[in-house]
DNA sequence: TGCAAGTATAGACTACACTCTAAGGTTGCA
DNA sequence: TGCAACCTTAGAGTGTAGTCTATACTTGCA
């Protein structure tokens, strides 16, 4: 598919698209058999890496983050302890926010009653 | 107390703290008796302010939306009402980003399953 | 065939959140 | 008194992640 086609199966602008293209989070193929342009063709895993990107994005992850992310996902060329020490370290650092986020909510809780007994 | 101890206090560097005042996130006082100078002094408060601000910002939220929690904490002007819309619609954003990080969560464990089960 | 709509590349521009430099003034201690 | 170590402001520079513009070529349909 063609980006424009991309760009409606994710929402994702085809600016952006050709800017992690740039950034090498995503690889579109030309066709060779084609000499009158030189348009990239995207295949279905690439929209499921441009979801994962928006998701991955959502939660605070940064491009580079998610760019090793994809490469444990989708690169053959890791071994299988590689792909798995790059996800659990993902995992662990979901746990810290997680955590984190925990914490501020209970200071934000606390924030909350501190407004109300200060006031009434 | 002055800029160093401030930064000292708190881990973060003068020139950090010193953007955080023009961004209006702090507010040091001049000391008026004194003439020959025009240092900025901060109190405990400012302390407790710049701790928010670190954790608030480990968490992915914005100087801006850090800026309306230390307004709800501290400002005056803000009725109890107000104060309670910011903080709450602060808890709210939090779970949304839990709830995120825990679907994030369940993706790169079936990652794993997927890298495990492919290769062995 | 004409032309609107799509595609590519390069590079400029933006917003956010710092981070650093320069230039100049002040303080405190030997 | 000298001077290292502070303080201030203005403004330049950095990294991240886009976002937009200009230019030029290609495609598909009336």
């Amino acid at each position: 598919m063609l980006i424009s086609e991309l760009s409606k199966q994710t929402g994702i602008t085809a600016h952006t698209i050709r800017f992690y293209e740039k950034s090498g989070l995503i690889k579109g193929k030309r066709d060779e058999k084609v000499k009158t342009n030189n348009y990239f063709h995207y295949d279905e895993d690439t929209v499921e890496k441009l979801v994962l990107i928006r998701d991955a994005k959502s939660v605070g992850f940064t491009i580079n983050e998610i760019s090793q992310l994809i490469e444990a996902w989708y690169n053959n060329k890791m071994t299988v302890a590689e792909k798995l020490a790059v996800l659990n370290e993902k995992l662990l650092s979901i746990d810290e926010r997680i955590k984190q986020l925990k914490e501020m909510k209970k200071m934000i809780s606390q924030f909350k009653k501190d407004v109300i007994t200060d006031n009434c």
